[in-house]
RNA sequence: GGCUAUGUAGCUCAGUUGGUUAGAGCGCAGCAUUCAUAAUGCUGAAGUCGGUGGUUCAAGUCCACCCAUAGCCA
């Protein structure tokens, strides 16, 4: 059965992933997307669609102008860096962008600049005056999230301006409790300035239908949809596209020190790295950009940044005169053995940690067998990472060409039969079958499945090669043409599988290329058969994954994080311009396990009697303290200690608290403060005890 | 707190509109095999389908509540 190739006409597809922020390195998390999105171009592209893959660095924001500072460096010089390791990252996991831009970059600051004249134009923007909070010591206005102060709700303090992270309280930062600058400690005062708006409510007809469009393909995920019916019925409000100077970005026409904020240049950073494209390589940027374009569009993206992509950015281009993307293409996060990447349990890899170790392929790999068109989040499983590779990649596929190009080489020179035997014929032809299923499949996005049907496949071919048992025909002269046209056949059965595989797995596709003395392969390739052919003789192609890597990269990793990070030369003059804070807040920054004075002192700790102690009901681990630190209220504390302490060992005894730590609700109460203890745990478990004279409420120094 | 998802064998996941003894791969056990950098084939054990209650002749599948996990709340 011929696959379905010939009769579907050549597609013009452009497609995005999220840009990276200039503010940090790649993880395994970011390269979930990134792969994602590369296994579907590859296909794309053997499939012989006109297919653009482009990315960029995402480079403006408060974010990464305090680093330049904080570093010392200028801001072109960080994003240039950070730039050049993010597409070697990128590239050595064979991403194989057709264009790697900037957003900061001509092409970007002419389209942002102009879409904003267009939304203006078409009297979406609405300019207001607002107040908000300014740090005067580093003339700048703050935004939420550097603002810190005392939750107005339940009192606890260091909370960000915007919500509380004990008591889950929202509210605005000028309600905060004694709020302070988190740049530099300053107390921030409220400053007027005029803002500028883009009024989404008015974009709520064009999004609803732009979201249920006639016909049935929808440009969302059901469950994307679902959130934004959810946002619809909560108001859409309008949102606040710029900042004031300074700030890195672009600067809003006609308005002097008004910056667009960068969630607006962002998005168009997938234009303008496209128009650089279309420059480098004369293609026609309107063709794929007008409104009536016959061009594709796809994002994909992570689900944190739906918000952005599936209201802002299509509202944003309708508005402007431009076509909206055709589809949102939304994927989970990424676990590590279940659980959130962890610094400390060496499980938040950086991309460059995991190179060092293993194969990318590997990776691709793995991804690909669990990725599917849902939001789901997926887990890299490190154990389950090492039996799946190993069993599949080597075990089955690899293994196919390995059992049987020995024969090939050594008893036939190394050129294939030009007939195959009844039941090989049938093997390679069921293979063919699977065709138009396995490309439906990555054209969906549905990886896992096409993984799965895949690696079924193999296993058909595997119990093949057992059948037949081409060892026992090597023995027997009169065999020898059987012989033959059985190792062609398994052949021919691993050149098809490496076709269903190669947009998983490029690098490995090309070896295996070079083996078969052959041209790199297309889709189209699995109509015909490689008769009479002559191959290169077979070195092994991929290795086993051992623990003991897994291991390394694993304790690699949660070294590389503790370390300090290189410190870049600094450029004393433009330092001792910026003022101590920012020097303050350098040098912290510089050593994450070093405290100064000052953070110690933070930390109010006090002598406190145990007034009372006693079992909580239905809790396994704690114990409720009752505690008097000389005020005129006593503390209530849950400890950990039941394992080691009974309550009537604790009562009336002296011991150590944490008096100012953030209150915490706990499923049996308000925790208000912490003991300190020291041990392993369970039986092995010492609370602290002063030496006799000390008082309630003595604070320790 | 509200919302969106998820919870099926040791691990990773399928289970279509409710319908016969719940499936796959890996892992495990046994047997076979030796072409393959121990890879492969066959056979087998293993699940009260997160919990409780309900609808139904019939529920992993529908409803309610609860628990756990992840994310969103501009």
């Amino acid at each position: 059965m011929p696959s379905d190739i010939t009769t579907e006409h050549s597609r013009k597809i452009l497609v995005t992933s999220a840009l990276p922020y200039a503010n940090g390195s790649i993880h395994i998390g970011h390269l979930v997307e990134y792969i994602q999105t590369d296994i579907w171009v590859r296909f794309q592209k053997m499939r012989g669609h006109r297919c653009h893959y482009v990315c960029a660095d995402d480079t403006h924001g408060t974010p990464v102008m305090l680093r330049a500072e904080q570093e010392g460096i200028p801001l072109e010089a960080l994003i240039e860096r950070v730039h050049g390791e993010h597409f070697r990252d990128f590239s050595d996991f064979s991403i194989a962008f057709d264009n790697y831009h900037s957003t900061h970059s001509d092409e970007n600051r002419v389209l942002s600049q102009g879409i904003y004249r267009r939304l203006d134009q078409a009297g979406l923007i609405t300019k207001r005056t607002i107040e908000q909070l300014y740090d005067p010591e580093k003339e700048m206005f703050l935004s939420d999230r550097f603002i810190k102060g005392g939750c107005p709700k339940c009192k606890a303090e260091d909370q960000y301006g915007d919500s509380c992270e004990v008591c889950g309280a929202t509210y605005a930062p000028t309600e905060l409790i004694n709020p302070y600058s988190a740049l530099s400690g300053a107390t921030p005062i409220s400053k007027a300035s005029e803002h500028h708006f883009f009024k989404l409510g008015e974009c709520e007809a064009f999004l609803k239908e732009w979201l249920n469009p006639e016909g049935d393909n929808p440009p969302l995920q059901l469950e994307a949809a679902n959130k934004m019916n959810e946002w619809f019925e909560a108001g859409l409000r309008d949102w606040d596209i710029s900042r004031d100077a300074p700030y890195f970005g672009f600067e809003i026409p006609d308005a002097p020190g008004k910056f667009l904020y960068v969630w607006l240049d962002a998005p168009v950073g997938y234009m303008a790295s496209f128009k650089n494209l279309c420059e480098k390589e004369g293609l026609d940027f309107d063709s794929y950009w007008q409104p009536d374009s016959d061009a594709e569009l796809y994002h994909f993206i992570g689900k944190d940044i739906l918000y952005f992509h599936a209201l802002f950015w299509p509202a944003t281009l309708k508005y402007a005169g431009y076509r909206t993307p055709t589809k949102i293409c939304v994927h989970g996060f990424l676990t590590v053995d279940g659980q959130k990447m962890s610094k400390s349990r060496g499980t938040f890899i950086m991309a460059r940690t995991y190179l060092e170790h293993l194969n990318p392929e590997y990776l691709r790999y793995y991804f690909a067998a669990k990725l599917s068109d849902r939001i789901e989040d997926i887990d890299l499983n490190l154990e389950d990472f090492t039996a799946r590779v190993n069993s599949n990649l080597v075990g089955k596929y690899i293994n196919i060409a390995s059992r049987s190009a020995g024969f090939i080489s050594k008893r036939f020179d190394g050129q294939l039969a030009s007939t195959l035997e009844q039941d090989g014929a049938k093997l390679v032809a069921d293979i063919q079958a699977q065709a138009a299923q396995i490309a439906a499949r990555f054209e969906a996005r549905q990886f896992s499945e096409a993984m799965r049907e895949i690696m079924a496949l193999a296993d058909q071919a595997n119990e093949y090669v057992s059948d037949k048992a081409p060892w026992a025909m090597a023995k027997q002269e009169d065999q020898k043409q059987q012989l033959h046209e059985v190792c062609t056949a398994i052949i021919n059965a691993f050149r098809l599988l490496s076709i269903y595989l190669k947009p998983v797995l490029p690098k490995l596709a090309g070896e295996v290329e070079a083996f078969l003395n052959i041209a790199p392969l297309q889709w189209q390739d699995i109509d015909t058969l490689l008769i009479g052919h002559t191959i290169n003789p077979y070195r092994h192609l991929v290795k086993r994954i051992e623990q003991k890597q897994i291991d390394a990269m694993v304790e690699a990793s949660a070294a590389t994080l503790q370390q300090t990070k290189p410190s870049p030369a600094r450029h004393g003059e433009a330092q001792q311009k910026k003022g101590s804070a920012a020097k303050k807040a350098a040098t912290a920054k510089d050593d994450d396990s070093m405290i100064q004075f000052d953070d110690f002192a933070k930390v109010d700790l006090r002598i406190a009697k145990i007034v009372k102690a006693e079992h909580v009901e239905g809790a396994d681990k704690l114990l409720q303290l009752t505690l008097d630190i000389g005020e005129a209220q006593t503390r209530n504390v849950f400890a950990g200690i039941k394992s080691a302490y009974s309550p009537e060992q604790l009562e009336g005894k002296l011991t150590v608290m944490v008096a100012n730590l953030a209150p915490r609700k706990m499923r049996f109460g308000l925790s208000e403060g912490m003991v300190l203890a020291a041990g392993p745990g369970g039986k092995s478990l010492w609370i602290l005890e002063p030496h006799e004279g000390a008082q309630p409420g003595m604070k320790v120094k």
